[in-house]
DNA sequence: TGGTGTGAACAACTTCACAGCG
DNA sequence: CGCTGTGAAGTTGTTCACACCA
């Protein structure tokens, strides 16, 4: 993979993910070759799109003939760096918290839960999902260290969410995806992605009201 | 509220979103006037922005002074359609589904969970959270259709996606949003939002990844 | 004086159109 | 011939800088 050095515009990784969970949803077998056309139709982009996308990290297809479909997903699986093992850890098990813990997605796409936190007594020790025990949120920081945990993904209540967080950058997390609807601090060394679930349905009310008006 | 005429951008309704999350949970009473430059900073966008935000829709503050707290909560809660009553439903009782059912959001945005639907013949008939009882999936069109349901929240696995998003669509549905992993197929009178939470996490490997690199 | 509102400059992203090559 | 790869054109979104006004 030869990146180039252009600076990659984030949606076009947010599409890469698209095509490369679409390409592995795809028997392989019976489609060893797809077309940035096929591809685009399936994950509603435009085939143009797809192609300056893959243009940013290389040249993976064949003129007049299109992609290999399995060497086309093991190419966007490394340039999104998913075929490593992440070590990820899950703060706040809550609903959406065991949502996240029995979801298959992780086995296959290259992070892997150690171990979960919370602050309910009634939880500690207990097993959360697939052999993850929860531990106490106030070993967190020593946990993370110890355990080399890379990833931490926040569904903790907005009160927690900074608390938590905190925690982690002191055991020396890398990454945080954050669940709570609040916008939680960290420093430059470390990156952070808000998931705003709010934001998605009052995406969805506006645009029902322009509709409406 | 005066609308202009412009096109606006889909990051300004999530950044507005995000406003009216932040003026929300601030103290009215101690902060009654807050300018673009103070609300940036928690929101973390600049304050040039905010006040381009706001433009597309009208005038709210006070040259000199700013933006009188509540009024310009209550402003932005117009703009985005939520001080309304959205009927909604959760299609699929999972964790997740369960994870959305008992989230205090709804209550305070102006979405009203009337109904949850699951195929699981031991879920169905049961109470789901706050007097929300679980139907079957085949009951969804004429459900819809009845309650005069406006937003579907799909949160079933992968495969049945499709096949609930069509249900809805048939009772005559106006929004969805769609928490599974696949670019569900709806006609261009129904208003679509997907959620991928599988993108977010790839999204933070692609970003870790490169941090190594 | 101090913070808003906004046209104009700038930057980022997408689409187009076609050259290039199997 | 057909589909990729890619500069160039077009479009969309953000930042700047300052007029404006309580």
């Amino acid at each position: 993979m030869k990146t180039k050095e252009h600076k990659i515009p984030e949606a076009t990784i947010k599409r890469l993910s698209t095509y490369v969970n679409y390409l592995g949803r795809l028997g392989t077998d019976s489609n060893p070759v797809i077309s940035s056309e096929i591809l685009g139709e399936s994950c509603q982009v435009s085939p143009a799109q797809i192609r300056k996308d893959l243009s940013y990290f290389g040249e993976f297809g064949v003129r007049g003939v299109g992609y290999d479909t399995k060497k086309l997903e093991a190419e966007i699986k490394d340039i999104l760096g998913i075929n490593h093992n992440w070590p990820t850890t899950v703060v706040g098990v809550g609903k959406l918290g065991q949502a996240l813990l029995n979801f298959d997605f992780f086995r296959n796409h290259g992070f892997r839960i150690i171990t979960a936190f919370d602050s309910d007594p009634n939880k500690i020790g207990t097993e959360a999902a697939n052999g993850v025990t929860i531990q106490s949120i106030s070993n967190i920081e020593k946990c993370v260290r110890e355990e080399k945990i890379s990833i931490g993904i926040i569904t903790t209540p907005v009160a927690a969410a900074q608390d938590v967080t905190d925690k982690l950058v002191d055991g020396g997390i890398k990454g945080i995806l954050n669940f709570a609807p609040i916008k939680v601090k960290v420093p430059e060394t470390v990156t952070l992605r808000n998931v705003s679930i709010t934001s998605e349905l009052d995406n969805l009310a506006y645009l029902l009201t322009q509709k409406k008006r």
